[in-house]
DNA sequence: AAATAAATCAACACGATGTTTAAAAATGAG
DNA sequence: CTCATTTTTAAACATCGTGTTGATTTATTT
């Protein structure tokens, strides 16, 4: 999960330490809600110790969206965007993989008491790598309504990941795939 | 937008002054780190104030999200379910109509500093009153499928309406409509 | 086994909270 | 307009979490 094995065990130990905890109090609250001290409460750390590894609670959960949105990212760049038109099942099977194996975190910050700016995070690298290589596909003159159901997509895909989390993901990443890739593609003809 | 014309006209003042802050405050900062003081110095009223009027900053969030929801869902009532799945763009023309009436707040709320379970609490009134109706429309066999696209079409639309408030909220209700309509025509379509 | 690095513990000043009092100001009913 | 009522203000208060510090103990690496 974290920088593998370079560190000092205890580094290591106090940071799973604390994740969990803090996976564990985002189940009943925002993580906006929790404070230090509980969370170092939960995780039995001396609260002095959070503070030798991150600056605040917002640092904390800063560096974790961090890992996750950089392993992402990961995914993504072993595949090209073209690719997410024409035959998005590879990338999304990916996708999904990477998802389940950080599931507690990723439903943590995607469920009821996630963080919106996580999503928004989410949504803006998707935005990145797609936008403006779908512009092309599409005329010049509607290009609103493209932006409209691009935008509506991207936020059904994430609406689908945190169904699939907050229902304790029973069907594997392929099926899931195999799912938005036929919703996906439904919503792309519909432009055409 | 407060109960309309009962009470004292201070405290009709002193609410609109508070929530204008917070709305003002909200274009920066999530509303968890909004802190009492600075929402009052901001409102330019006196701290003890607000506590006549809230218990703490998350009451006074509550009672601004029940009043959006409730209207929501008055909007909501003047259309049957059933007339979503065959001609929804009479709802969805109310819809829009409504969400650009307090575009400020909708805007506060559902953008990057906004609040995920109010969020969610949208998506759960939608789901009570229209995934039942739904659900006998489909054969029982695929449910799960159902569900998924159902949840997708959802979080689709709430991040239209994102997208179109963030955006400044350049089309008018009328074409947001039919937008929204088009595409979740196409969506369940696709499911037939 | 020794050197290094991390975790613990206790103490600290600081700032926001939520409450309470008494005084001042605004409201609206008659 | 007057007056009783209600709301807002101002100041003071104990309480709690914060983020930091310094000295000590514990765990790790080599």
């Amino acid at each position: 999960m974290n920088h593998p094995e370079k560190t000092d065990r205890r580094i290591r130990r106090t940071r799973t330490l604390l994740t969990n905890a803090l996976i564990l109090l985002l189940k009943t609250k925002s993580f906006h809600d929790i404070t230090v001290k509980e969370l170092c409460e939960t995780a039995d750390i001396n609260r002095g110790t959070f503070y030798l590894h991150y600056d605040d609670i917002y640092d904390m959960m800063g560096q974790l969206e961090i890992e996750i949105v950089t392993r992402f990212e990961e995914v993504l760049a072993l595949h090209s965007p073209e690719e997410l038109g024409s035959d998005p099942n590879d990338l999304l099977y990916d996708l999904f993989v990477f998802i389940e194996e950080g599931a507690d975190l990723c439903q943590a910050l995607l469920g009821q008491y996630g963080d919106i700016s996580f999503l928004m995070k989410l949504k803006a690298i998707f935005h990145d790598r797609f936008w403006n290589v779908w512009l092309h596909t599409f005329q010049e003159s509607d290009r609103s309504r493209y932006e409209y159901t691009y935008n509506f997509i991207v936020s059904g895909c994430i609406g689908l990941i945190e169904t699939w989390l907050s229902s304790g993901h029973r069907e594997s990443p392929k099926e899931m795939a195999a799912l938005a890739g036929s919703i996906i593609s439904s919503g792309i003809r519909s432009l055409l």
